[in-house]
DNA sequence: TTGTTTTACGCGGTGCGTAATGATC
DNA sequence: GATCATTACGCACCGCGTAAAACAA
């Protein structure tokens, strides 16, 4: 599959996740759907979802300062 | 996947498909499988059908000398 | 209405176990 | 016949894209 960190990273790096799908050249809904599936298999919640954005939380932010490396 | 190396590694150590699917808890036909997968993957043979006996060739043991570290 | 995220749905690929077949002894 | 390797078959899982739905601006 590809790779839920590298998809996590883009998303962050990111200002939606329409703009991390171009990115990473697959669609909106597998952009959300491997997002969801990080945040199944760590059983953290990454982001918080206010409207439509999706705002990085602590626990989101510190595995991205642990992943963009 | 079950990784295709350890199963080669496996099936070099053993004396029959038979025993390797026993050391690795899974069926003949998967060590079958694995075999073929990985000189498909790989494409070259690794070993030489001698009636009912695998035997190394010298690919496949050049490969097992650089995969069993 | 427009732009976004999410869910629903179906498809193709993959690895598996069981069963059947082939082949050797 | 017994024992082994291989092939056939069906199943479950996974990741994908498209389509539809939900939602906010």
């Amino acid at each position: 599959m590809m790779d839920l960190y590298e998809t996590f990273i883009t998303v962050v790096e990111s200002s939606s996740l329409s703009e991390a799908s171009r990115k990473l050249h697959t669609s909106q809904p597998n952009v959300t759907l491997r997002i969801q599936k990080l945040e199944k298999d760590l059983d953290i919640v990454l982001f918080d979802r206010e409207g439509k954005k999706l705002i990085l939380n602590p626990s989101g932010s510190k595995l991205y300062e642990q992943a963009k490396n």
